[in-house]
DNA sequence: AATGCTGCCGTTTTT
DNA sequence: CGGCAGCATT
């Protein structure tokens, strides 16, 4: 999402801000003021209000402007009233963007959308209101995914199966992907039911599934799967909702899955008649290929064959439709919107279906495709390497992405001796880029795997340059917020076995795995929650005296809290929980670097919970829309892998680790085959299509994974991007090697492949760089000393080396001295506590506790 | 019941 | 190489 507004010499602020009703401009002469600004297909995507529309939006197409300004449209048009358009996003962040943009176009109208949504919440809240259809109570839980996992864990434990050979985590995985499918229990094929856990799979996730119930919860999955089953169980409450919503928009269509797609599939179809069955949602068989070469929007149904009324979910292309009974004349599919980029889908692996995006003709027919295809976001070199190289993949609908903008720089290539040297060579051209006065907040370091953020991390800290990881554990995933969660849950929902399970002994209170044993036997043999068993045990003499008082206590406590309860706000007593359980003190008597973390993350959690009415509103959000990636904070670059890039858009886009194993990563190839490496292919031009004006691809010849040295081949992905707009360079960072040769079969080398642009004089000198012994370009920067594997290996040029050229860059950098003694005890947030050993200007050697040596900025620790 | 050691395994991750 | 899980200690 996030296309902010970029249209500098191309279009209006997108930000325009609004006096006036939509009506007082809906009587301007040249057509309502919202459309103003709009280029032809936008105008047409905003326009067509009836019947389905595919919108298919390339990267920086202003795809959400689209999304709002149809919304603005449909309400100004008196077509439907807010709360009968229903609008999906897929994150949190997708719809909290809509309604900003909604609301700076509408006013305050926005207040009136309470079908705005992601999929999972949306879902959730229809649940929630028919919740006893489903066996739930409407207070249910959403499990994460830990909680799922531990679920299992006892099921297979109860079922006897090694959780070695089965591990639960698996197992949550493959539910997981049933229920992204669309399959309960019932409906998983025979094969791959048996094919976990000697042929006990299936019956597991019965099992599962019947557990949930008795917890009163429900995993993510289930909030699309039940509300489906909600909808095919009660033909009744399906036409609510089908007369409800009078216009569904659909946003990042490519990312649907199975589920998300039947859910839609029900939900635009027009209200069937009374009584009508709607039970006959088949899911197809999905497992085959993905990739079947060819689009095909009119074979199918293309004899005229009238709009379905049942509803037959179509098997993959090329696949007649199951032959389904007579198709009788109905009412036509509901105006549905979706807007989607097939070459953006990225998310393949966790189950979306990029089919569902190419097959849209199919699945709806008479649908209309626009096309947008403006970009107004990269120059265009960026965007003609992006085009190129997207070009070689098969599966796809096919645009031409096309911008007004001048050809700008090229995009670069640069090759590197190894990942260290890669971090060197961009750590220097983020210093040279802030000189040049950019904004470091326009700049990203965009990688495949998150592991090769470390190395940019380490260099970043020693130069002190300011950057932020997205995209980390999100905030309720933390351990913290998942135990101040499981209080409150407890008290809530005393049935919430897994939440009492996981704080039972948190803080450590001395009940162990004997105990929680004990009071499982209790509950199973009577039918009652862990807690409920917990109060009776204790006043058995089942127990060891210790744990029985200790136990005792927290029944004690529990009771308490929740007559408490009645009488105090929700944010109050959650302070009262966390310091009367002592889960704060346990915190706060914790050394390690986190802790203060965690202690503001509680804090945080508190004041979010103000937002909410009550725990039983705050608890129903939490699992589903809290994320806490708005802060902003200071200028910083920033560090992310290109899946949580999406939907972003940077001024300079540095993309390191273009090397074959890593990107394409092997193990995709290698479980995915060709539909894997087109996805990986799809990821590499998200990733150039973030740049605005400048992408600069490196890689590297050596890569450590795993604590071992390989070497690597450069991407094929190089190949692929056209020569005209490509610029070889050389490492910036220099190389401070040579050492004996060993590029290996890499195609940089085999100058054949590449056409001529590719023996650039950089490249040339970079190449023969690696067979000199000595430091690479003058001024090069061997000048970390680093306790590199390298050494080991023959490579011993890394004895203490002169330090000068650093001790020049970070005098240039701040020119004071340090404010720190030696020994001096610090605090550093990455690194924890730690004293300093040695000083040299403002760079600290400090001897960390936990980490070990480091060499630091002292701008990054505090005292402690 | 809590602590320490060994051995395994290792992408991406919207909800 | 490093984080975590499961086991063997005390």
């Amino acid at each position: 999402m996030t296309e902010p507004s970029k249209l500098p010499h191309h279009g209006v602020p997108e930000h325009q801000p609004v006096a006036g009703g939509i009506a007082a401009r809906a009587r301007a002469a040249a057509g309502p003021q919202y459309l103003n600004g709009l280029n032809p297909e936008q105008r047409e995507a905003v326009e067509t209000l009836d019947g389905p529309v595919l919108v298919l939006a390339g990267a920086g197409t202003g795809k959400t402007r689209v999304l709002t300004t149809r919304i603005a449209h449909i309400l100004s048009q008196g077509r439907a009233r807010p709360q009968e358009i229903l609008s999906v996003t897929f994150t949190n962040k997708a719809a909290r963007e809509m309604k900003l943009r909604l609301g700076q176009m509408l006013g305050q109208a926005v207040e009136g959308m309470p079908w705005l949504g992601t999929f999972h919440s949306i879902g959730g809240r229809i649940l929630r209101i028919h919740a006893e259809l489903v066996q739930l109570k409407s207070n249910f839980t959403v499990l994460d995914v830990d909680d799922q996992v531990r679920l299992l864990k006892q099921l297979l434990q109860a079922e006897n199966i090694d959780d070695k050979r089965w591990p639960a985590r698996m197992l949550a995985g493959l539910i997981d992907s049933w229920k992204n499918r669309g399959l309960s229990p019932s409906q998983v094929p025979a094969g791959e039911a048996a094919s976990f856990g000697n042929g006990k799979g299936g019956k597991i996730y019965a099992t599962y599934q019947e557990r949930l119930k008795i917890l009163n919860a429900a995993d993510f999955g289930d909030l699309l799967l039940e509300n489906i089953r909600l909808f095919r169980e009660n033909p009744d409450v399906l036409r609510q909702y089908q007369n409800r919503f009078k216009f569904i928009l659909v946003d990042e269509y490519q990312d649907t899955n199975v589920a998300q797609y039947l859910w839609l599939r029900l939900l635009s179809q027009a209200p069937s008649r009374p009584g009508r069955a709607l039970s006959d949602v088949i899911p197809g068989d999905l497992t085959s290929p993905r990739l079947r070469g060819e689009v095909d929007a009119h074979s199918a149904s293309g004899e005229g064959d009238p709009p379905r009324t049942e509803l037959v979910e179509t098997p993959p292309h090329p696949d007649p439709l199951p032959a389904s009974g007579a198709r009788e004349q109905a009412a036509p599919l509901k105006n549905i919107c979706c807007v989607g980029d097939d070459d953006q889908s990225i998310y393949g692996w966790r189950g979306a279906e990029v089919d569902n995006i190419l097959r849209f003709e199919h699945d709806f027919p008479g649908a209309k495709v626009i096309r947008l295809e403006r970009n107004y976001r990269s120059t265009g070199h960026i965007l003609a390497a992006a085009s190129h190289l997207i070009a070689h993949n098969e599966g796809r609908l096919g645009k031409t992405l096309r911008t007004e903008d001048i050809d700008g720089e090229k995009v670069t290539v640069t090759g590197s001796w190894d990942s260290e040297e890669e971090a060197r060579a961009i750590g220097e051209e983020l210093e040279e880029l802030q000189r040049a006065g950019e904004n470091l907040n326009d700049v990203a370091i965009l990688v495949r795997a998150s592991f090769q953020m470390r190395e940019f991390e380490d260099r970043f800290v020693t130069l002190g340059l300011p950057y932020r990881v997205i995209g980390g554990p999100r905030f309720y995933e933390r351990a913290e917020i998942r135990d101040a969660l499981a209080y409150l849950r407890t008290i809530n929902s005393p049935a919430d076995d897994l939440a009492f399970e996981r704080i039972v002994n948190v803080p450590k209170r001395g009940l162990g795995d004997a105990t929680v044993q004990l009071l499982h036997d209790h509950a199973r043999k009577r039918r009652i929650p862990l807690f409920e068993a917990a109060r009776a045990v204790v006043e058995t003499d089942e127990l060891k005296p210790k744990a029985r008082g200790s136990l005792r206590d927290l029944v004690m406590q529990f009771d308490r809290w929740r007559a408490q309860r009645e009488v105090t706000s929700h944010t109050e007593l959650a302070e009262i929980v966390l310091d009367e359980s002592g889960y704060t003190e346990m915190w706060q008597k914790d050394r390690s670097a986190d802790a203060a973390g965690r202690l503001d993350n509680l804090k945080e959690l508190v004041r979010s919970m103000e937002e909410f009415e009550n725990l039983q509103g705050f608890l129903e959000h939490i699992s589903l829309v809290m994320d806490r990636d708005g802060e902003a904070g200071d200028e910083a670059v920033s560090l992310m892998t290109l899946h949580s890039a999406k939907g972003l858009e940077f001024d300079n886009v540095f993309l390191p680790g273009w090397e074959e194993g890593l990107f394409p990563s092997q193990r995709t190839l290698d479980e995915q085959g060709r539909a894997g490496l087109e996805e990986e292919r799809r990821l590499a031009h998200v990733g150039l299509t973030r740049a605005r004006r400048r992408a600069k691809i490196y890689f590297a010849t050596n890569r450590r994974i795993h604590g071992t040295w390989s070497t690597t081949i450069p991407s094929r992905f190089l190949d692929e991007l056209p020569a005209h707009n490509v610029e070889i360079t050389e490492s910036k960072g220099g190389s401070g090697w040579g050492g004996s040769g060993g590029y290996g079969a890499s195609r940089f080398d085999n100058l054949e492949s590449f056409g001529s642009s590719y023996s650039t004089p950089g490249w040339q000198r970079a190449q023969a760089n690696r067979g000199r012994g000595g430091g690479g370009r003058s001024g090069g920067s061997g000048f970390e000393e680093r306790q590199s594997s390298y050494s080991s290996e023959g490579f011993g040029r890394t004895k203490r080396g002169p330090m000068v050229i650093e001790g020049e860059l970070v005098a240039k950098s701040t020119g004071t001295t340090s404010e720190f003694s030696l020994d001096d005890r610090v605090f550093h947030q990455k690194f924890g506590y730690g004293h300093v050993v040695k000083i040299d200007g403002n760079k600290l050697t400090i001897a960390f506790e936990k980490a070990g040596e480091k060499k630091v900025v002292d701008s990054f620790v505090e005292r402690a």
